[in-house]
DNA sequence: GATGGCCTAATTAGGACTTCCGGTGT
DNA sequence: CACACCGGAAGTCCTAATTAGGCCAT
């Protein structure tokens, strides 16, 4: 959400598609074992126009696409899924940025919360009050990492380095803006039944060892996610090898397209269908491709394009009219993969416009915190006491918390819930010179409409 | 006119790739 | 021969902190 928070086109682009797809989203939303894990991906399926496999057969591309197995067909796929890549426009979609860090990335809390807070939470609270204590990685391998030299001049490092899945506790968490980091991007398809186990898999989930099933598909969604239509394996592989170098990724050895996390996010989501292999214990076995149907190296690049859709839009800066801003950009940076539960979905379209007012300055606006988990009330409890020289971070979010407690607060008396997560919908606000201008309902209804 | 606050654009540094390349191995 | 893989080198893109300058109110 928040990379979608830069410019008001994106705001509305996510709000209507949030509601323009409801009946959709409804529909996945059938099953409650289904929305723990594949709600997002199917949600986002349906926002990308692709139907999903169980229940739109008919619109299916997969299953068409899956029997070509013939080079000269994988070729063509090839050129046509590229060009449908090239000329698709996906920043309708709501991007995976919001869907689904906020969960996936930080189970620990048991509560639903934003990785953004927590990770600026867990960074100091800990010192102070060690009131979250879980660790948000697993470290596969006890593989020492490194050392990078850091060459700072003058100026202190502004930017947070990637944050590296062995390192937990680092200032800067997640990417920013509309950045999605690649090892984070493969994740996201480990995570998403459309891409997993079609173009990557697990081959051992807890070892994170994974394998690019189809290393041109995955290439080709990260190079369209990245607004490079000419990525290719080799470029990404090259991305993929700079990570051994940093310890995100080691290389699984002897094993073509084989992969290995150095850490993955603790919770993470696996798909189900994909977890067989593992717990057959053929993690050796890596070269076999998924039972149903081993796709061929461009198989399904056509419902790859449309798939693609799901992912975030091109940084913005590639857009007219955006203009750089310290306010404006960094308004997106806590991107928000908020993974809209059973409750965010159902809610009455009333609900589903509130609107906030930004809390001003903070580093982490409202509309980055959709959700206010009891655990994190009761950090924010632990660290009311600092004072704004110390623990710059948690003090800024101790700021915009408490004013999310009084809010939610407020809220919560209106409403018959007695659940303490208090959810906020995203804020549906235009970004005017770095301010953000709170909208009528009526402006809001107009933005969805001209969609 | 001086001062201070606010805002914006420009500058700057650094991270994360991307591109290209030559080479090796399967 | 195709493909995967490796790593160096240079370049690009992006973000965010800093700085300078303009505007306005007092």
């Amino acid at each position: 959400m928040s990379a979608m928070l830069q410019q008001t086109e994106l705001i509305f682009e996510y709000a209507s598609d949030r509601v323009n797809n409801g009946l959709q989203l409804d529909e996945h939303l059938a099953s409650p074992a289904v929305i723990v894990e594949q709600v997002p991906h199917s949600h986002l399926l349906s926002y990308s126009g692709l139907a999903c496999e169980q229940t739109h057969t008919d619109d299916c591309l997969l299953t068409t696409v899956e029997g070509s197995e013939s080079g000269d067909e994988e070729t063509m796929e090839t050129l046509v899924a590229a060009e449908n890549l090239l000329n698709m426009d996906s920043p309708d979609s709501l991007s995976l940025d919001q869907q689904h860090y906020t969960q996936l990335y930080v189970p620990s809390l048991g509560d639903v919360i934003t990785s953004p807070v927590t990770h600026q939470l867990m960074v100091s609270v800990e010192d102070i009050v060690g009131a979250l204590s879980q660790p948000q990685w697993v470290t596969l391998q006890r593989e020492t990492v490194a050392e990078q030299p850091k060459k700072k001049r003058g100026k202190k490092s502004k930017r947070p380095e990637s944050p590296t899945p062995d390192i937990t506790f680092k200032r800067g968490k997640y990417s920013k803006g509309n950045t999605l980091y690649l090892w984070q991007f493969l994740i996201e398809l480990l995570q998403d039944r459309q891409a997993c186990p079609r173009y990557i898999k697990w081959t051992n989930r807890h070892a994170g060892i994974f394998k690019l099933v189809n290393s041109k598909a995955v290439a080709r969604l990260w190079g369209k996610h990245k607004n490079k239509p000419d990525m290719n394996y080799e470029t990404m592989g090259r991305a993929l090898r700079y990570y051994y170098q940093r310890g995100i990724l080691n290389k699984v050895e002897g094993q073509r397209l084989v992969y290995q996390f150095a850490s993955l996010p603790k919770d993470m989501v696996f798909i189900s269908g994909d977890e067989d292999q593992e717990d057959q214990g053929n993690h050796e076995d890596d070269e076999d491709v998924p039972e149903e149907s081993p796709p061929s190296s461009d198989q399904s690049l056509d419902d790859l394009a449309s798939y693609e859709h799901s992912f975030p839009p091109p940084p913005p800066s590639s857009r007219p009219g955006y203009q750089r801003s310290r306010q404006t950009s960094s308004s997106p940076a806590t991107a928000q993969w908020h993974q809209p539960g059973p409750q965010s979905e159902s809610r009455s379209p009333a609900q589903r416009r509130t609107v906030l007012r930004p809390l001003g300055c903070s580093l982490i606006q409202q509309q980055h915190l959709p959700i206010v988990s009891a655990e994190m009330l009761r950090t924010l409890q632990n660290v009311q006491s600092l004072q704004p020289g110390q623990h710059g971070s948690v003090f800024r979010t101790a700021q915009l918390l408490g004013s999310m407690c009084e809010r939610q607060a407020a809220t919560a008396e209106q409403t018959t819930s007695q659940i303490v997560t208090l959810q906020l919908q995203p804020v549906t606000c235009p970004v005017k010179q770095g301010k953000l201008e709170v909208e009528t309902e009526e402006d809001l209804d107009s933005g969805l409409t001209r969609e």
